[in-house]
DNA sequence: CATCGATGTTGAG
DNA sequence: TCAACCTCGATGG
């Protein structure tokens, strides 16, 4: 279910924790075992998201490409960073542990630490580990193993071992990403593309060649934020639209990249900011809110089903 | 405890 | 256009 910001946040993980270090490939799972293979042993060289893509680079040109797609997750355990401010505590752990930000990274000497997080959409700590390292749990699909630290992959949608012109052939079919494209760079040729086609915006901010890490979320929150009827054509938005979307976005998921979560209602309403920080509740503008008042106009959020998703909008605001 | 749906993508028809 | 992928929290009985 990740969007982009999740996906950079997990690329963060392993540069700070895995990125230098030798490391154990394995498929507990077995349906991995060939692609564990070809990277057993080696060095991780650099961890790099695009979009809602994941590139591990290991020693001898070889990549681990990773989609998450609708429910994929990474567990990591040992020495790793937990954000209190954004990880929210598991079940069996509701009482007791108390995790400060970045405490997990404070000093790696001797016995790897304890922690356990999750990182999906969401990230959440689990109980911490007794042993070092701990036994797999469920169908995981691979596991990549430090002195240190662990990270296990569990349903992800794509999971596969490539050589650097392949990594190539994925980037050239995706659109910019704020976080990896020069800003200029990257605005020119979203605004550009948006504005070439007759597709609705709706569907085109959710098109990864058009824009890398949008999903249904920001992709729904966006439109409100700027006022936009979702079934306009690209074409038929002005220059002023485009960009300010462009804009939104780059802001959007540089908080979300530092947060840990989706904070849609930044910038426009401080006071629903603060709130969303640290409650579920009232997280969004428009976004699964079907029959709600619009917190702007009271107009009743409308669903429609376009492109097999979901989409919310004010039928009044966003006129 | 069974069922549903989800913040995604691919590929068959 | 839709099923499949394969996971799990939310929901309902």
């Amino acid at each position: 279910m990740p969007e982009g910001h999740s996906v950079h946040r997990i690329a963060r993980q392993f540069a700070l924790h895995f990125v230098g270090k030798q490391v154990q490939a394995s498929s507990p799972q077995g349906r991995f075992a060939e692609g564990a293979a070809q990277l057993d042993g080696r060095t991780m060289i650099a961890a790099r998201a695009v979009g809602k893509q994941m590139f591990l680079e290991f020693d001898s040109a070889r990549f681990l490409r990773v989609h998450l797609g609708m429910y994929g997750a990474w567990d990591f355990a040992g020495d790793i960073t937990a954000d209190a401010s954004s990880a929210r505590i598991g079940q069996a752990n509701q009482r007791g542990t108390v995790v400060g930000e970045f405490e997990d990274s404070l000093g790696s000497i001797g016995a790897p630490r304890r922690t356990r997080l999750r990182m999906s959409e969401q990230e959440t700590l689990a109980p911490e580990i007794t042993e070092f390292p701990p036994a797999p749990i469920g169908a995981v699909r691979v596991r990549l193993l430090t002195d240190a630290s662990v990270a296990d992959l569990r349903g992800p949608t794509a999971c596969e071992v490539i050589d650097p012109p392949q990594v190539e052939a994925v980037l050239a079919k995706l659109g910019p990403d704020p976080l990896v494209d020069d800003p200029g760079e990257g605005e020119r040729r979203f605004v550009q593309t948006v504005r070439s086609k007759s597709t609705p915006i709706a569907l085109l901010l959710m098109d990864q060649s058009v824009v890398s890490g949008i999903g249904n979320v920001f992709r729904a929150e966006l439109l409100f934020r700027n006022r936009i009827e979702p079934h306009t054509p690209g074409k038929q938005l002005t220059e002023e639209q485009a960009v300010a979307l462009w804009r939104d976005w780059t802001h959007l998921l540089a908080t979300a990249v530092e947060h840990g979560q989706m904070l849609t209602m930044e910038g426009l309403d401080e006071e629903a900011f603060r709130r969303a920080l640290s409650s579920q509740a009232d997280r969004h503008w428009v976004y699964k809110r079907t029959g709600l008042p619009c917190r702007i106009c009271g107009t009743g959020i409308v669903m429609e089903e376009i492109g097999g998703r979901k989409l919310y909008w004010c039928p009044k605001d966003q006129a």
